[in-house]
DNA sequence: CGGACTGTATCTATATACAGTCCGGTGCCATAGT
């Protein structure tokens, strides 16, 4: 514990007034209190712009001290500080990781607790000797909860893992669509948003969602110039199961073999087990012992390998991964990249091998899909127009899960049909003609969803399928261009890529009628932004119907198609 | 959307083709039972 026995500094901040901070002052304090030497430039961009009264999205890899903004910046701010997120393992890690520094106490208010802890815990965030209190959003959910943290007076709420609130609440933990209302609820207090991966229209929906004001956004780059970027077509499932063993085997240990469904994990863990490696299965069927056995054995060098679904991964930082295998594509490069993140953390080289068959687009496209429940929509609906009333209230008098009236609800509510007040009762609007109108608009806005989705999947594909240079692909989604063809994936090894890239470097100038991130309108599908480019086509990321890719040469033809509206 | 599995029909099989059905990820939380 570095700042342990340097007992507590001078340099004590004067909490209700933030003013202006010198850099001398932060890092003095963040020496004292948590024993950190230094701090990374963006680190003390993203405290100085929350203390001068900033929301905050802070887009930085994992291990880079996203934690230390808050950590920090809660010091200065007078009231607690919320820190939302999605698993309680984080939560634990993250409370464990405060309770090693000289900075003030934290607490947790989650479903482990009993009813004397809970109590516990919202008396010392009251009295002040706890400074961070840890909630999943579901927490938010329960009026007592919010209540409780409109009485705290919180001055700071952090959302950490951000990016779940995009691609989460649709159809999967709804409650993450609630977020934003409970932030008006208790007193609007500024916002900082944390997440290690989110492309431009994810981060646009999180500042969205959570109403972030005039936000700052820091971002640190996307690129990971030691991973090896390849793909290996398949035609038939045989020769790809063949080929996950074969290339695991060949693979420096450890790393990690990422499927898309459970009954996998346990197929792939047998078959290496059988060839004489350490392999582990990890899904969320397994039981929670189970999986943090394997946790704990991966993070140790017990194991060589795990095979996983997207379960594992979230708040595992471990540096010498040393290769992720996808024998099953992902539903977006935004997992995919979040996935293969998390090898060579340690800046030594590292493969990144997605195994791709285009029939595994498949169940991706099934996940996209969604379910909108037309009935469920309709029960709801009617109810709170004959009378408002609470989301349990609806739970109960309806005999349905929180899950599907939270989505009901939500989406009811984003169509303008009903709103829910302060009392926590949600009441029928009248701006919407009658029960059949409501039902309609929010079928529509369920679609978008799925649209959306399966435009993410589509780009996934784009990835897969790219004749280009993979890495100019990847960084391209995440609104990075890249000049040069990056000379460390498959395509630069084959010698493709850079003379597409030269052609693509040629074609610049006035007679580029598409560049990176222009603006464009097309006739059936709206306005969006130029994304990717290639030679012969062109990824826009349309507002309404997500990602699409087109033909320059069909559009040079009907040219009346896609129209550039200039530079914003 | 695609794969595994089941059932049925057929030019009666130690066999195959085809149609129909079911299933598939992520985690809070609450609640029931020991």
């Amino acid at each position: 514990m570095p700042a342990a026995g340097r007992g507590k500094s001078a340099v004590m901040p004067s909490p209700s007034v933030p003013g202006r901070i010198q850099p001398a002052q932060l890092l003095a304090l963040a020496r004292d209190r948590f024993g950190w030497s230094a701090l990374r430039p963006e680190q003390e961009r993203a405290v100085r712009a929350l203390l001068d009264g900033s929301d905050v999205l802070a887009v930085m890899p994992t291990g880079w001290g996203k934690s230390a903004i808050y950590q920090l910046a809660g010091l200065f701010l007078d009231g607690p500080t919320v820190v939302l997120s999605p698993l309680l393992a984080l939560q634990r890690d993250q409370m464990l990781s405060l309770e090693g520094t000289d900075g003030p106490g934290a607490v947790a208010v989650n479903s482990d607790a009993r009813a004397a802890e809970v109590r516990g815990s919202w008396e010392s965030v009251r009295s002040g000797s706890a400074e961070f209190l840890f909630l999943t959003p579901e927490q938010l959910a329960r009026p007592e909860v919010l209540d409780s943290l409109t009485g705290a007076r919180p001055s700071l709420l952090v959302v950490d893992e951000a990016h779940c609130v995009s691609s989460w609440g649709h159809d999967f933990r709804p409650d993450y669509l609630r977020i934003g209302d409970a932030l008006e609820r208790i007193g609007r207090p500024r916002v900082l948003a944390l997440t290690a991966t989110a492309a431009p229209p994810v981060r646009a929906e999180i500042l969205e969602r959570l109403r972030m004001r005039d936000a700052s956004e820091i971002i640190h780059g996307f690129d990971r110039p030691n991973l090896t970027l390849s793909v290996r077509l398949f035609a038939d499932d045989r020769s790809k199961q063949a080929a996950v063993v074969e290339e695991v085997s060949s693979e420096v240990k450890p790393g990690l073999v990422y499927v898309g469904r459970r009954k996998d994990t346990e197929t792939y863990a047998d078959r290496l087990r059988g060839s004489g490696l350490r392999a582990a299965a990890y899904h969320a069927g397994m039981r929670v012992r189970e999986r943090e056995r394997v946790h704990d054995e991966f993070l140790n060098g017990g194991l060589d390998v795990v095979v996983a679904t997207s379960a594992f991964g979230m708040g595992i930082d471990k540096p010498d991964v040393r290769f992720v295998l996808h024998a099953d594509i992902s539903d977006s490069l935004d997992a995919y990249y979040q996935e293969i993140g998390r090898a060579g953390r340690d800046g030594e080289p590292a493969n990144a091998l997605l195994l791709y068959r285009m029939q595994d687009l498949g169940l991706r496209r099934f996940f996209a899909s969604g379910r909108f429940d037309e009935e469920v929509v309709r029960r709801v609906a009617t109810a709170t127009r004959k009378q408002p009333a609470t989301i349990k209230q609806l739970e109960e008098k309806l005999a349905l899960t929180h899950r599907r009236v939270v989505n009901a609800v939500s989406l009811l509510e984003k169509a303008g049909a009903v709103v829910v007040n302060d009392d926590h009762a949600v009441s029928w609007t009248e701006e919407v003609r009658g029960v059949q109108t409501a039902v309609r608009a929010a079928e529509r806005l369920a679609d978008a969803v799925v649209k959306v989705n399966r435009s993410r999947v589509e780009m996934m594909r784009g990835y897969a399928e790219t004749t280009g240079c993979r890495r100019q692909f990847l960084l391209g989604y995440f609104g990075e261009q890249l000049a040069q063809s990056c000379g460390n994936c498959d395509r630069c090894e084959e010698g493709v890529a850079p003379a597409e890239q030269h052609s693509l470097v040629e074609s610049d100038g006035d007679s580029e009628p598409y560049p990176m991130n222009a603006h464009v309108t097309h006739r059936a599908w709206g306005p969006g932004v130029v994304m990717h480019r290639e030679p012969d086509r062109v990824t826009v990321l349309f507002d309404d119907v997500g990602y699409k890719t087109l033909a320059l040469e069909l559009l040079r033809e009907s040219d009346a198609l896609l129209t550039v509206d200039g530079e914003t």
